[in-house]
DNA sequence: GTGCGCTTGTGAATTCGATCACGAGTTCCG
DNA sequence: CGGAACTCGTGATCGAATTCACAAGCGCAC
C-alpha cells in the first residue's frame, strides 16, 4: 500500500507508459509484454519491468500484463484522477498557443485563467479562458483553485511573475521562459526552454560535422 | 584542441551558462566566480567548475573567471557562431507560435520554412515564413539548407512527419508531439512533451497531499 | 617576501539510473 | 504429467552524474 518512493527517472516514464497503454487499449489489446510495451515507449524492456515494478504492479509470468489493470495502476500513481487547474501568465505568441491548446484539459489540466499587463487584453476572454491583470493573480487563484502556474512571458518578467504565483501559494510552475527562476525549496518548476533544446541539436550537429576547426 | 568528450549532462547545462555569463557582461561585470555562475544557472558550484572544466577551459584561482573570455569558451564549445536552419512541420496553435517566435532566429536558428497540410495555407506565408506542402519538403529542406526539423504536428501525423524528415536528409528533430516517434539511430529526438511535464508537476502535487488514499 | 584569504581544478566518494542475467511462475502441447 | 516456450521480478553489475573535500595557485597587504 505504501507506495515505496518512486525514482523521478521512473515518474518521468509514467505518463508515456500511460500513453502507450491507452494505445493498447484502443487497439482492444487485452494483454500485453514489456517488450511490446517498451517497443512503444522507446524504451528498452528491462526498464518497463522495473519501472512498473515500483508501482507494486504485478504482471503474470509467462503472460504478461493486463493492459486495463495497468492502465489502471499507473493512473493511479500519477494522480490522474485529480484535476489540477491551470493559470497561464503571459499572453504572447506561446501564452496563446498554451491557452488554446485543447489537449490539456483532456489530461486534467483545464486551463482556468491568464494573466497578462496589457490592459487591452485584461476583461477579454481568449478562447474561453478569462484574462486578468497581474494584481489580480492571488485573488483567482483562489477562486478557480489553481494549482499550477505556466510562465509564458518575455525573459524579463519571469522573475516577477513566479514570485506572484508564490505569493499566490502556487507550489508548482511550468516555466517557459529562457531564464531560472528562483522559488522557495517547497516550489517545484520545470523549465522547458525551447532555446536550449536548440542549442543542444546544435551542438551535437557541429560535432558531427567536425572539419570546420576554429573561428 | 581536440576537445574532449562532453558529458551529455553538462551539454545541456552550456546554454544556461552562456546566458548567465551574457548578463553578467551587460551588467558589466569583467570577471566572475563559479560561485555567482552557479547561483545566477541556479546549480551549485562544483557542477559548474567541473562543467566548465571540460571545456578545458581555464579561470584564475583566487580570481574567477574572465566573462569574455568565458563567453568565448561556450559559444565556441556550444557552436553559437554556426546558424542552423530550421523548418517548423504543422501550424496549430504550437506551430504558429514556434514560427513567429523571434528568440529562435536570434540565437541562430532561424525558421526558414513552414510544412502544413492544409491546402489553404500552403503558399501563404505566416510572420514571413513561406509555407509549403508536405510532398515539397525534400525539396525546401535542400533549397534552404534546413538543418533542424520541428514535429508540431496532431500525435497522429508525427510518425509520418518524422519520416517525411528524415528522408529529407535532417538529422535533428525537436519533437512537441505526445508520442515518441522512430528513426533511424543517426537521427537525434528531443522530444518535448507538454502534457507529460504537467503529468509529473501533478505526480508531485498529489504526492504532497497524501489524505486521499484511494479512489 | 611572507602570510592570509580567496577561488579554481580535480581525485575520491557517493548517489542515481540503466542494463544484465537469471530464477521462478505460467501456459500449452503432446 | 513432463517439458518447452514465454515472461515477469529482481539481485547484481555497470556506468554516468553529482557532490565532497582539499591541494595548489593567485593577489594583496604589510
Amino acid at each position: 500500500m505504501a507506495t515505496a518512493r518512486i525514482p523521478e527517472a521512473t515518474v518521468a516514464r509514467l505518463p508515456v507508459y500511460l500513453r502507450s497503454l491507452t494505445e493498447l487499449a484502443a487497439d482492444g489489446q487485452a494483454t500485453t509484454s514489456s517488450d511490446i510495451l517498451a517497443e512503444r515507449a522507446g524504451v528498452n524492456a528491462a526498464k518497463v519491468r522495473k519501472d512498473l515494478s515500483y508501482l507494486g504492479t504485478h504482471g503474470t509470468r509467462g503472460v504478461g500484463y493486463d493492459v486495463r489493470h495497468l492502465v489502471f495502476e499507473v493512473s493511479r500513481a500519477l494522480g490522474v484522477a485529480n484535476t489540477w487547474p491551470v493559470i497561464v501568465c503571459g499572453l504572447g505568441n506561446l501564452g496563446r498557443a498554451l491557452a488554446n491548446h485543447t489537449g490539456f484539459t483532456e489530461r486534467g489540466f483545464p486551463v482556468v485563467a491568464a494573466i497578462d499587463v496589457d490592459a487591452e487584453l485584461v476583461g477579454t476572454t481568449i478562447d474561453g479562458v478569462a484574462v486578468h491583470s497581474p494584481d489580480k493573480l492571488a485573488e483567482v487563484v483562489a477562486a478557480e483553485g489553481v494549482a499550477i502556474g505556466v510562465i509564458a512571458t518575455p525573459a524579463a518578467a519571469a522573475q516577477e511573475t513566479a514570485d506572484l504565483l508564490v505569493a499566490a501559494g502556487i507550489r508548482s510552475i511550468l516555466d517557459f521562459s529562457p531564464t531560472v527562476v528562483s522559488v522557495p525549496p517547497d516550489v517545484e518548476v520545470r523549465a522547458v526552454d525551447l532555446s536550449t533544446e536548440l542549442q543542444i541539436l546544435g551542438f551535437h550537429l557541429q560535432r558531427d560535422l567536425p572539419p570546420e576547426v576554429n573561428l
